[in-house]
DNA sequence: CCAAACAGTTCGCTCACCGAACTCTCCTCC
DNA sequence: GGAGGAGAGTTCGGTGAGCGAACTGTTTGG
């Protein structure tokens, strides 16, 4: 979103970093790429966020490095969005930022969504690491599942959250697309 | 900065935070306040953000209870502002999107400051543990000093610039103020 | 050929942010 | 006691960003 008109000096890491990520939408999109969310209407289904904005911040987010857009072939008008190395170095941010969240504005029912570490399924303590084994646990390895405090999805739900009332990987795909609409078409490689 | 209109069922606890330290003010505030600045003058002069969106932020990060306002008897209208222990809690968001811009977006000339623990003054490393004896150091226990990419402040600076030139300690006041009417005047020297 | 799906774009509208100047209160010095 | 200064906000008009809804253009499936 552009920081202030300069920095006047103040060019601190945490300004810095506010230029990418210091916004509501470039924060929310990253965190659906960890949960797997990959193409633009899932984003647009599942965040609410307008279109126009949707467009401008997954541009930034191209061009700061964090997402990498791959077009499709033989699915149609279809690109996906996917989180670059620098990308998943923001699981440190979005997980104290959820913890924080967590802690001091608790949902009734409790969190609508744990982490698990995906070798022993044990819950992920606030600081990243497994109940269980002690290991700080990446994003590749921790699983996202339904907690306490998430109402069943309804029939007319996004495809999104319903898909997201299921454990789930993070960084893999949330929902499979058709590979080719048709396979008949020779595989490009 | 009052989030969206509404939230239509994604309250998940990253929207929920984002509430509240979802906007560049409300979290650099915050990381100033963890640098010891106290007074409403010293975050305008610091951090260059206009007085009426000042103003706004401190009201909204008092309400949220992130800051509490303490009227200093006896200076004339001073307020001071300090973290409470919600804010306190925001340490590891601050420090996770600062090593994220240190990591990413560097700047020139090595990092403009650098956290170290109190006891043995060995560097943080990213997670911000202690490079030397390993703990998990909180807030109250590190030093924020210059990191080689600090210019020295020029004459003219603000006093928090210039008092953030020397080693100080986390969460304890960065400018001493007269606590009485006493006004030892003469801040230059 | 037609309809549906999908990824964006366009278009007013409103509100938040910005910078500068102003006000108000309390304190100190003479 | 009055003048002056320091500090904490407040006011105000201009500008840009975010918003929702409708629209465009392309590809796929039937």
């Amino acid at each position: 979103m552009t920081l202030p008109r300069d920095y006047r000096g103040r060019t601190c890491a945490l300004a810095r970093s506010s230029e990418t990520v210091g916004e509501r939408w470039t924060r929310l999109i990253p965190r659906d790429a960890f949960f797997g969310v990959r193409r633009f209407g899932e984003f647009a289904a599942h965040l609410g966020v307008p279109r126009s904005v949707l467009t401008d911040r997954l541009a930034t987010l191209v061009g700061a490095g964090v997402l990498e857009r791959r077009p499709e072939p033989g699915t149609g008008r279809r690109e996906a969005y996917g989180l670059t190395p620098k990308g998943v170095a923001l699981w440190p941010v979005v997980r104290a930022l959820t913890a924080w969240g967590e802690e001091f504005h608790p949902a009734a029912g409790g969190p609508r969504r744990v982490l698990r570490h995906s070798e022993d399924e044990a819950p992920l303590d606030p600081d990243g690491r497994c109940t269980e084994c002690g290991t700080s646990v990446p994003a590749a390895d921790a699983l996202v599942a339904p907690g306490p405090g998430l109402a069943p999805p309804g029939p007319d739900a996004d495809p999104v959250t319903a898909a997201l009332a299921r454990p789930h990987r993070l960084l893999t795909p949330l929902i499979a697309h058709a590979p080719a609409g048709r396979p008949t078409r020779g595989p490009r490689e």
